[in-house]
DNA sequence: TAGATTGTTAATCGATTAACAATC
DNA sequence: TAGATTGTTAATCGATTAACAATC
């Protein structure tokens, strides 16, 4: 990481992207900061101070062309890549991501699930076998794996992450509501499904 | 809502809850904001700081009681009610969250299913039968749904919102990747996968 | 040209961090 | 008492919003 820039940008970004591909859908070749903000509710101007983090990529009096801020900002997200994912935990949330389609028009692709479990392990889940995470570095090397997903249990967890770092994934997308310890080299990010219920709990109490 | 309380502090507090609960099952009876903080990696005055916003419920010299600050935090938070979920569809992702045990234990139960595709409507999942989308006014009336989830795709997702909140729910915890559009009274809870994702990606990309 | 819209600088707002008096 | 730790005020930091010159 060269530049330090806010999560809330970064967590904005795939928003646009996301918009601009619906407008390319639409056949629309220009957009204006104002046009995609009002599609999100996110100011114009929070738009521009976002994109202009990563460059000049509009024309002054016009807006943005559509398919060109899509790919610019398909390449600083890495979505041009192909990231290959290992889930580790396949249970029903594991099971769940694995089916998950959403992914892989973003790039990413399922290319090995794990288990501790006898009972799972060798059964196939989306045309996929899973394997005995004893078996993690092994396929981790050879599928070349780039990102470990963990939906094991928050106990299990920290010790997955331990078994990810050592096997050599690039990066880790963590279920599994605990706190983890990687190294700071490894991006890690949480998705703690219970902070959004609990959230939400909290809002439908106030009144 | 009265006070304005930011979203930040909002989503550590379902941090400081279950670590809490963890200290509590450890027979701890007593932690201070530096432990709790050591724990999760956030300051203890960002502890301090977000519990004073709701109240004083430590001791000076001493810090808080563990089984005391869990139940304040679970009042706060709503944690306490029983919240009753509505899944609208029942996909691989709808399906996974309608058999996710981590509710359960934080007070949330699933009682209905509903999807709009008839090979699945009339299915049982975790021991409740999918009924048809359009029942679901009926539905939500007769099993006292409070809060409606969304696992549609993302071009449905809209229309079921509004079905949603035409139909009484309470809150809505959305997992379509759109932008959707609620009454302001009704808390909307976004939890879009592919921002972690894309995020993931980015800084996997940067070095 | 007049109108539209970007990119960027300056102003404001809000959240985090630091400091410390109160007190157990 | 001395040491520990909270609750709260003040200082700092960072993110958002406003303003506007540049320019298509």
């Amino acid at each position: 990481m060269k530049k330090m820039i806010s999560q809330a940008t970064i967590d904005r970004l795939p928003l646009y992207f996301r918009t601009l591909r619906l407008f390319e859908d639409e056949k629309i070749p220009i957009i204006s900061s104002d046009e995609l903000g009002r599609r999100l509710d996110i100011t114009p101007e929070q738009i521009r101070k976002d994109l202009a983090t990563f460059g000049q990529f509009g024309r002054k009096g016009i807006g943005y062309d559509v398919h060109d801020l899509k790919e610019k900002l398909a390449n600083i997200l890495g979505l041009h890549k192909h990231w290959r994912l290992a889930i580790v935990g396949v249970g029903h949330l594991g099971g769940a991501l694995a089916n998950y389609v959403n992914f892989a028009s973003l790039g990413f692709s399922v290319v090995a699930l794990l288990d501790i479990n006898k009972k799972v392990v060798g059964t196939q889940v989306n045309g996929i076998k899973v394997a005995d995470v004893t078996r993690l570095n092994e396929i981790v090397a050879k599928d070349e794996v780039d990102i470990g997903v963990i939906t094991v249990p928050a106990q299990e967890a920290q010790g997955v992450a331990d078994l990810l770092v050592a096997s050599g994934v690039k990066g880790i997308w963590n279920f599994a509501p605990t706190k983890l310890n990687v190294p700071a080299t490894i991006p890690l990010i949480n998705e703690d499904l219970s902070i959004g219920l609990s959230a939400l709990s909290y809002y439908m109490t106030q009144e």
